[in-house]
DNA sequence: CTGCATCCTCGCCGATACTG
DNA sequence: CAGTATCGGCGAGGATGCAG
């Protein structure tokens, strides 16, 4: 008896942990944007300004799923100006040790 | 001094381990292909029953682009009918330990 | 500072048919 | 059995502007 993907039987995607996980950490920004957070909290600006290239509306979208989805939590405090808080919860820490095996993967597949 | 996005300059998809491991096994084939194939090798047609609602042309080119990565390996018997087993390289077997990894904390996510 | 609303592009992926 | 060829939809993501 195997992982049984047999059972699976019509939503594949829907249906195993290894779909889900991967769709979780799928999207184009969200591996960084799990990293950086995995040092530290950061406020929205700083973080744009750690991850060249992301645009607000991107940065935005992508923290948004990840508070949905349980990966990050976001604390505002409620002044003029705003100033909003990002950081991992314990499900996302986990999840960060994951993508550390995955740089690591990655730096020796590159030689 | 950590791990340096800021570093990264222009390209930071291309330049991030984590970013390129995300990309080689983000297909939405690519999961759950690198995962039988890590049970055992398979032929073509039997990865194509085992997968339920790929296509052919998704199957191969997923197949394609993972063997271009260097997870997958594509043994040819030239024989009438011809006869392709793909396995996992050895990177690719190191590959899919992050992918159990995954399922691990898929399945604790879940509850 | 931290967002949301629109519009638009582009490439992943599905359906289907055909081949050695 | 193990592919390739072609067409087309759809949704992720980029550019830009407005708002509390």
């Amino acid at each position: 008896m195997g992982k049984g993907y047999g059972d699976c039987s019509l939503e594949v995607t829907r249906a195993c942990p290894i779909e889900m996980t991967l769709h979780i950490i799928g999207g184009k920004w969200k591996g960084i944007i799990i990293d950086i957070l995995s040092e530290k909290s950061v406020r929205f600006n700083e973080l744009k300004r750690l991850i060249p290239g992301i645009t607000q509306r991107m940065l935005t979208l992508q923290l948004r799923e990840l508070e949905t989805d349980g990966i990050v939590k976001r604390k505002v405090e409620d002044t003029v100006p705003p100033k909003v808080e990002y950081s991992l919860t314990d499900q996302g820490e986990n999840l960060s040790r994951i993508l550390e095996s995955m740089r690591v993967w990655g730096n020796k597949y590159y030689k």
